[in-house]
DNA sequence: CTAACTGACCAAAACGTTTTGGTCTAGTGA
DNA sequence: TCACTAGACCAAAACGTTTTGGTCAGTTAG
């Protein structure tokens, strides 16, 4: 037994019939255009009442070309394949605040994945404006955006579109050279690198900021390159890999490992082997999750503040929507949460 | 400089035109419907192609009555007014999950904040259908939504409504229980429970089958409310009330928290005050989180595996979206996830 | 007194589809 | 030869808005 009641809603031919006046004159006086009397404008509103009327969305966005919803990309959830990922609280928490911001400015926000693929419903390519969360290097989904015509910003620029100007930076660079002053404070002169394979800014900018840092100090750069979504197992490997070399060229002072699941994987791993965190190395990781607060010791890590990345990324596109091509994206600042991976005075 | 490119999209007349046919035409080849000669199909099918031509959603929606959206609207998230309460995974999860069953049964996902608000996007309510999660008591929103005919499910009933039956079970009595057998095979005879004070099933059931547990067992039910965003605080909270009768009628044995949160800090303030988990008093908390996961020791929860229950959700809904009035709702199983806060074995 | 303007209103077009109800031709059976 | 059917196609209506380009009456400027 269902309950769907059948109840067609009001129409504004419902509301004009019913008040009177031709449906122009209904539409003019919802949406405050042309020029009604005062006395017929409130009629038409008390009758619109009544009648619970609201415009139909889907004929106004027919017409105005203007749906009210914003489309959200995750990149790296398409290649993780899957949308809980254990642990990493980045992307929903970017979702939940991007959600969140949209609907406060009279946007619905509709999470996608990658419309190049098929089977993506129609409605994808209706919206009005594209969030794309760390695009991979020359990002075939903006291809396909730009070619329909539809609005985008991105968080993290494309590596491989010099041309494309409206990302939002993720303070990359700087959080590179914050980890980096951190550690070298702290006593590190060997640090070694750990980027993920993803072609997107945030592992390319990392690496070049280190490397800068690494020729600034006369130190030779170290950079291992590990899978995203080989998680802890991942990190424990790239561990073996240190520990392998390690008789020859000596374990490096500190690591710094962009993904939060690797560095907790590769300080289990120096640990079981025997090595101190922080007395014998420390570590950092670029992307704070529920594997870094809860390690032990807790990791030192950089909190990407999600929400706030999410809420700069929907004003930005609502801007872009709304026509204004000139104000600049925003700059995302960082923090960096310093926990015990890193305190050398309070190791024993 | 903006990058809009001001491209417009093909539409079915470009198509026709650059066939050599009517718009019928191309839409009865595009949509198999009528009968079309198979080379002038084929001509067709391939004309779009070159012009990269895909129906206009909203044009579609506005005809057929069907713009391909769901809508999610999760309620305790409307009273929290946060997206991201810490550690709480459940929901992101749920909505991740969601969201990939809906693509994957060609629906986009929509997230919506409570739609009898004022400020909500118009596009809300001309979604083909709605999942509630967790409604409260007589949900206003299941008025709003039924009111305009619109397809919803919820998950967890509504507890003020017993003629709508369009509710995925979570098993919360089934859960219950299993935690009651769990503890009482541990050694446990005074158990207390802990409830949040949302006017959801989950609240409601767990305690109406916790009471029924209590009398058939011949023990006092012993019920403390806390609010659900009093978090880990929370759960101090009740502890310390426990504290101030324990001289008076003594300490449970065992506590069962429905939420993960309160677990945490109720099982941190006990141990405060010299009380060992499990030896002196076990814990259980209803659902699993990261403060669960990651207390010392680890407590004992029930996983609600919201990817099931997300997935089964979209399945119920699209069916009855597809006008599926019968198929009955499927029955969500939980799984209790056994941790050291109930192991009496392993307690020093 | 006429022309121009203004205030109040409305009919119809337009948005891009799907679907209804045709037309026309060729073939079939009587 | 005539009625009928089936195949192939199309014109126009419909979905519910917003917006364009009016009309008409009353008022003001010259």
């Amino acid at each position: 037994m269902s309950f769907i009641p059948e109840r067609r809603r009001a129409t504004i031919h419902d509301v004009a019939r019913e008040a009177g006046v031709s449906i122009t004159t209904v539409s003019h006086s919802l949406n405050g255009k042309g020029v009604v009397a005062s006395a017929t404008r409130q009629r038409v509103l008390d009758t619109a009442e009544r009648l619970g009327y609201s415009a139909d969305a889907i004929a106004r966005g027919l017409r105005s070309n203007r749906l009210g919803v914003l489309g959200l990309v995750i990149r790296p959830l398409d290649t993780l394949d899957s949308y809980q990922p254990a642990g990493v609280d980045y992307f929903v928490r970017f979702a939940g605040a991007a959600a969140v911001e949209a609907l406060d400015r009279g946007f619905g926000l509709m999470l996608v994945r990658d419309p190049t693929t098929k089977n993506v419903p129609g409605i994808a390519l209706a919206v009005d404006g594209f969030i794309i969360s760390d695009p991979t290097g020359n990002d075939p989904v903006i291809t396909l955006l730009q070619r329909n015509g539809i609005p985008l910003v991105t968080v993290g620029r494309d590596v491989g579109r010099d041309d494309f100007t409206d990302w939002l930076g993720l303070g990359t660079a700087e959080d590179a050279r914050a980890v980096l002053a951190h550690l070298t404070e702290r006593g590190a002169r060997r640090i070694a690198l750990v980027v993920g394979t993803d072609t997107n800014a945030w592992n390319a900018d990392s690496e070049l900021t280190y490397r800068e840092w690494a020729s600034a100090h006369a130190e030779a750069a170290v950079v291992y390159q590990q899978d995203e979504t080989a998680g802890e197992a991942g990190g424990e490997a790239i561990a073996e890999q240190m520990l392998a070399v390690a008789a020859v060229q000596g374990l490096p002072d500190a690591v710094y490992c962009l993904t939060g699941r690797h560095a907790a994987g590769l300080q289990r791993r120096l640990q079981r082997a025997g090595y101190d965190v922080p007395a014998d190395i420390m570590i950092v990781a670029g992307s704070d999750s529920e594997q870094t607060r809860n390690s032990a010791p807790p990791i030192t890590s950089i909190d990407l503040t999600p929400e706030i990345t999410a809420k700069a990324a929907v004003d930005f596109l609502v801007r872009r929507i709304e026509g204004d091509t000139d104000s600049s994206p925003p700059v995302i600042v960082n923090v960096l949460r310093q926990r015990q991976s890193t305190n050398r005075v309070a190791a024993r």
